[in-house]
Order: structure tokens, then C-alpha cells, then sequence
RNA sequence: UCCGGGCUGGGGUAAUGGUUAUCCUUCAGGCUUGUGGAGCCUGAGACGCGGAUUCGAUUUCCGCGCCCGGACCCA
């Protein structure tokens, strides 16, 4: 049979196989996100497209799935959670106590060309913080994070934090000239691990530096010890940036967060949405040639939306990175199904054998039987295909002597238990407790 | 939007301008209403879509779609 219907590009199904390892990732991010008191939100797939185009420009809409609905609205998909949440935030802002800790995970899409660990419809779990400036709320938007992945079983080995802060770049630039094109610099220094060295000095000049200003800028910015910086100069922006970003490291340190994180002063972020800590998680071993994944202190946007000023910061975790990332540091989680329990039906023994699976259900393990009135041999090779544990054989030589057999589908071992006390009352019966 | 490489049963493959498209695996059933991961038997299942050239196209050419990777972009 040919296929009648054929893939939208970039956009995946997820088999049962995978969807179970996608599952487990999401249950430890979330399982995390909760001990540091994040509260999970619902968050709509569609909003108004004039939502994006006042934050990002009317350029942004040639990358949205954007329609006029019957209702003549313009409408587009979520390309991303953060207008969703200021949104929130603007509409509920006097009912909410401060701060406001939310988390998603949720599908976004965007209208891309898809490439390695890159979708149309791509899964993240954004994390917020919203109504405070404290250094401290940044370290523990990095702290959760360094957490989940290390729950997620990678290592400082594996991963790193290349943290940064806007206000770096902004002031550096301020000291050499005013008329320097801050967003394009800042556009440059994004690509300068990527590009050629004098392709990058061609940017900066592009962007209203000098020659020589050019490479004192890259000299600072390689710079790892941020006192370079304010000895070079006095701007006030640039100094309080270092004494911001100098705070939050600090923090990071009492939360254990520390080791996790490098500072990188070319660590950009895009355009200018972020206003303060600027933070990315790279691959260490560098298979993983993009960035995992990024966040931020932005603490303009809930103003810009017509809220009262509210400073905010958050981290926004790609799945399909972060499951490149796991994949190739040998974490990813298996891919097979499992079963508790097989109850093999031999015979016309279906009422005793229904009675037996739904006590096991109850008892909250995975439990099936025959729904297709398959032979015995048959069932036996189904119990083996969905990786059944243990196999309880219910057969009418087994009734006549008022038992079960059970079977370690493992070892094959099998053994008998008497059925007015199968199955107990609790836990998880199997072949050793009869034997 | 642009560039490169792909596309043959569910997965992996072979061959071919002309008869019934190869093999492995998988799936379903059976041998086997009482034993799965071994074997045997039977069955199911494919040339991505459209157009052109041709007596005839899965094969050649063009367009499109999708997949993989890259550029741009990355909120």
C-alpha cells in the first residue's frame, strides 16, 4: 500500500518506543522545576500576531505560522513561550505574589528549514521568574538548570555554562563611539567562533568601530578575568554589569552551581531581548556544534506590554538539542517497552484471568492479556515482543487444581501459586516469591 | 528563501528502457487451545508524486514533495 498522505516538513511522530525515553526527559525537568517551586502553566498554541511583530518586528513574520482566522483575526502559532508569559503576567500582575515562578513544556513552532536538532514544531520547557532583580534569581534559573541535566545523568564533564551579561558589550561599545550600531555589533560578536578572523574585524567595522578599536574590543572580550574590563574603562554601564554579573556567579556558588559555569563574554544571545545576565549551555565535547540551549534576564518586556515595570529572567530548554546532547553523552533513556505483567489465558479461563489482571492493575502495575483470542504459543511470543516481566499463566489445567503458574519470562523459571491468594493484597508479586 | 546529497514492501537492500522486481528482516497465521527469544510452512507488504521523451519509464529528463546535512536566521 502506498502512503496516501505524506509528512508536513518538520514535523515528527513519535512512536511508542521514543515516546517513552521523551517522557522520562520531560518527567525530570519538570520533577526538578517543581523542588525549586516552579508551578507548571497552560499556555494557548495560537496568540495575536501583533504579539510578536511589537517585541520582534514586522520582519519576524516570514518565520511564524501565521493566518487570518473566520473571524478576520490575525493569528499565529507560538514560535516561543516569553510574549505568552509577559502576557500573563500584564493581565493577572496586581492578583500574583512576587515572584512569579512559572514552567512549561509545551510544542512551539516555527517556519524554518529544518536542520540537525532543528524543527518546525520543536518542544521546550521554558522556565520564569518574574518580580525580581536579585542576582539570586538568576543563579537559580542556572542552578535549576545545572540540576536537570545532571539528573538527566550528564556531568560538568559534559556540558558548560557560557554566562555573560548584556550590558558588557553595550558599555564596551558605549566607551569607543556613539555612533557604533550596538545591535549589529552585538549581531558580529554572536558569529565570532564561527567565522574567520578577519571576516569578523570586517563586521565590527561594519558595525561604526575603527580598525584598532575593533581589535582592542576583541582583546577585552577574550579577556577571562573581568577586572580587565574595569580597568580599561569607568563607564558606568560597563561597570555596573561587571559588579551585577560578579554577584550572580556569587550566587551561583551558594547554590552549588558555580562549576557549571564559564564566563564568555561573546556570548550574545540574538537581538536585543535580553537586558542583563546572558547565559547559553554548549556541548563541552563539541559534537554538538550549537548551542543546547539559552536564557536570559530581560527586564524590560512586561513593561513594554503595559505592565507595571517588572524585572524577569528565564531559560528556555530545546528538547531536540538537549536530546542530541544526552544521545551522544550515552544518557539518552532506552527505548523499549516494558510490562509488568503478561496473564496468558489457556482455555476458557478469561473470567478468572480478567479478575487476576485487573487486581494487578489495581494494584498500579502494567498489566495485559488477550484481547485477540490468540493461541497459547502466540501469546507467549506477544508477552516476549512487549518485554513482559513476569507471565501468569491462566490455564483450565491450572484451575482444576485452583492455581496459577507464574513465569520469570527473564530466566523461564516457572512455578505455581495457589489462586485464592493470588494476587496479594499489595506489591509486585513475581517467580522468587513462589518458588 | 538558498546550496549539497538522497528517496525501491514497516526497516535494511539488489537489479533492470521490456515476462511474475531480488534477498534479509519485520508483521500476521500455522506446524503447536500448555510454553517466547531456534527451525520449517503459508500469507501480507515497495519502485515518493506529477509531467515530458519513448511502442514501452521503477530506470532518462524536468518540476514538485518529503528525508539528511549546510547557509541565512535563531526570538
Amino acid at each position: 500500500m502506498s502512503r496516501m498522505y505524506e509528512n508536513i516538513k518538520g514535523f515528527r511522530d513519535f512512536y511508542p518506543e521514543g515516546m517513552g525515553a521523551r517522557r522520562s526527559v520531560i518527567d525530570t525537568l519538570e520533577r526538578v522545576a517543581r523542588r525549586y517551586g516552579f508551578r507548571e502553566v497552560g499556555t494557548p498554541a495560537l496568540e495575536r500576531t501583533q504579539l510578536y511583530i511589537d517585541k520582534s518586528g514586522e520582519e519576524i513574520v516570514e518565520e511564524l505560522y501565521s493566518f487570518t482566522d473566520q473571524g478576520g483575526r490575525e493569528l499565529a502559532l507560538t514560535p516561543e513561550l516569553t510574549p505568552t508569559v509577559a502576557r500573563m503576567v500584564v493581565a493577572k500582575q496586581q492578583a500574583l505574589t512576587k515572584p512569579i515562578k512559572w514552567f512549561s513544556t509545551r510544542p512551539f513552532w516555527r517556519y524554518e528549514e529544518p536542520q540537525q536538532g532543528r524543527f518546525r514544531e520543536f518542544y521546550q520547557t521554558n522556565i520564569d521568574c518574574f518580580g525580581s532583580s536579585d542576582p539570586a534569581a538568576d543563579a537559580e534559573i542556572l542552578a535549576f538548570t545545572a540540576d536537570a541535566l545532571t539528573e538527566l545523568g550528564l556531568t560538568g564533564e559534559e556540558f558548560e555554562f557560557r554566562v555573560s551579561h548584556r550590558d558588557i558589550l553595550g558599555g564596551l561599545l558605549e566607551t569607543f563611539d556613539a555612533d557604533v550600531d550596538v545591535a549589529r555589533a552585538i549581531r558580529a560578536v554572536d558569529k565570532r567562533e564561527k567565522i574567520e578572523r578577519t571576516a569578523y574585524y570586517d563586521l565590527l567595522v561594519e558595525s561604526g568601530l575603527t580598525d584598532a578599536q575593533a581589535r582592542t574590543f576583541d582583546e577585552l572580550l577574550s579577556a577571562d578575568d573581568l577586572s580587565e574590563l574595569t580597568s580599561f574603562s569607568d563607564n558606568e554601564r560597563l561597570t555596573d554589569a561587571v559588579t551585577n554579573l560578579r554577584a550572580v556567579l556569587a550566587a551561583t556558588e551558594d547554590f552549588g552551581a558555580r562549576e557549571y559555569c564559564t564566563i564568555s563574554l561573546d556570548t550574545a544571545r540574538g537581538l536585543d531581548y535580553y537586558t542583563g545576565t546572558v547565559f547559553e549551555c554548549f556541548d563541552s565535547t563539541g559534537d554538538v556544534s550549537r548551542s543546547v540551549f539559552g536564557g536570559g534576564r530581560y527586564d524590560e518586556l512586561i513593561e513594554e506590554y503595559g505592565g507595571q515595570p517588572t524585572p524577569a529572567v528565564g531559560v528556555a530548554l530545546g528538547h531536540s538539542t538537549l536530546s542530541l546532547l544526552l544521545e551522544r553523552a550515552g544518557v539518552w533513556p532506552e527505548e523499549s517497552l516494558t510490562t509488568d505483567y503478561y496473564v496468558l489465558q489457556v482455555g476458557e479461563t478469561r473470567g478468572v484471568a480478567a479478575e487476576i489482571v485487573q487486581s494487578l492493575r489495581g494494584l498500579g502495575h502494567t498489566v495485559e492479556t488477550d484481547v485477540s483470542g490468540r493461541s497459547f504459543g502466540a501469546q507467549m511470543g506477544y508477552a516476549d515482543s512487549i518485554n513482559a516481566q513476569t507471565v501468569i499463566i491462566v490455564g483450565e489445567q491450572d484451575l482444576e487444581s485452583d492455581q496459577v503458574t507464574i513465569k520469570d519470562m527473564q530466566s523461564g523459571e516457572q512455578t505455581t501459586a495457589p489462586l485464592d491468594s493470588f494476587p496479594p493484597e499489595q506489591g509486585r508479586p513475581t517467580y522468587d516469591d513462589y518458588a
